[in-house]
DNA sequence: ATAATTTATTAGGCATGCCTAATTTTTTAT
DNA sequence: ATAAAAAATTAGGCATGCCTAATAAATTAT
């Protein structure tokens, strides 16, 4: 069983905050951590009385500015980490998310600004997520098409552009939405087409039209 | 209120076994973490029980090859982030100790190899103390006359030569014995003697002769 | 050898964070 | 509007690791 810290549902309820106008409700949370309901409810509790949420059950679950302050330094520590993982430590864009979740929870002043520095003071993770600066200012994420993604990198849909149904029950099939990530492994010159792998599935061979219609950030 | 580890206290225990042929009790272990013999007691049993370590009144704690292998690859993972922090980060010697006893807890099969390899193989940490490579082998502490140690750097003490009464009674009032810390501050050329720092206290001048009495590794 | 002191251990409790199994409240479907 | 389903909450417990106070055992000093 894993145990998890105020920081651990901090940074679960504010990511519930970014994706949706959905209301963050204990299941909600129970369902990003993945545990129990009742052991939500526990922990907004404690949450609320350390000011870092509000939460009325009509409501949900509101980061306070302190509990924002502290869910984005978070943020930026998973970010940074992410970075090095990959840039410095050479792991693989699918191995870093689990030990960047570990990494996020080091405590010390200086430490996020220091590996920015080390780190070049880089935008996005390798995710394609903005990295929050110090201030706590978080950059808009820079929309492209699918198309003009190097090989080799991931990124997230952001926006689909073709609303038509042939295209978008074809997404659905694919199992592409928003926030879906898509890394690219190979651009085919002579017709545009790419080779894009969808979160962990196959391989899989799409048009220049696709690469055309999906923007991602 | 500060929470213990398994990982912590098979260092603690790793620690006390390298340092001292004395035995070790619950109540050293209890001083090296600061926390309570009682609390110790609790936590030998489970570590006994999980057989890391073999543990009797009458002949102390000791690290079973299971244990000692954890102790090992702690002690590993800390130095080399010590490592890191000072020498990519840029952290001072003295703020790197207590963010590497976080970073040390960090789980993940390839780190510490990965790591190793991104900081060029390192052989000793910023205080001295010999990096555990993969293998768990351990290089034997180079030993140098406390004056060949160059201004900047900083030493721990492994042996002392001149075991006169009057040098001694000198060295335990500086609070100087095996295992402290000195960092050489500044050399005087002209006679030899060298402005050094026992731990926090304030900096002092010693003899040529200070200098050659002491090993440090 | 006995007394005094120090060390180790046990007993009993506290806090944290988790769980399952009720129970209550809210939402959804008929 | 009522019944059924889903979600939120509370109650009661478990495990971990900590503590203080009391007791037992071992060491040291007289």
């Amino acid at each position: 069983m894993h145990t998890f810290s105020e920081e651990n549902y901090l940074r679960a309820i504010y990511r519930l905050s970014l994706d949706a106008k959905a209301k963050i409700s204990p299941t909600s949370i129970a369902e990003e951590l993945n545990n129990n309901p009742a052991s939500v409810v526990d922990m907004l509790k404690k949450l609320t009385d350390k000011k870092l949420i509000s939460y009325d059950k009509k409501k949900g679950a509101k980061l306070t500015d302190k509990g924002t302050k502290t869910a984005i330094e978070v943020v930026r520590k998973h970010r940074l980490w992410e970075v090095f993982l990959l840039e410095k430590l050479g792991y693989g864009w699918e191995e870093i998310h689990d030990i960047a979740e570990q990494l996020e929870h080091i405590h010390n002043d200086e430490l996020a600004d220091r590996l920015d520095k080390f780190l070049g003071f880089p935008d996005y993770d390798p995710h394609g997520d903005p990295i929050p600066k110090a201030n706590g200012k978080i950059a808009t994420t820079y929309k492209t098409m699918l198309l003009e993604v190097e090989p080799g990198n991931s990124c997230q849909v952001a926006a689909v552009k073709d609303t038509s149904v042939a295209f978008l029950h074809y997404l659905e099939k694919l199992g592409v939405g928003i926030g879906t990530r898509i890394k690219i492994v190979e651009k085919i010159a002579f017709d545009g087409s790419m080779v894009i792998q969808v979160g962990k599935a196959d391989k899989i061979n799409v048009s220049k039209k696709f690469g055309e219609s999906i923007l991602v950030g």
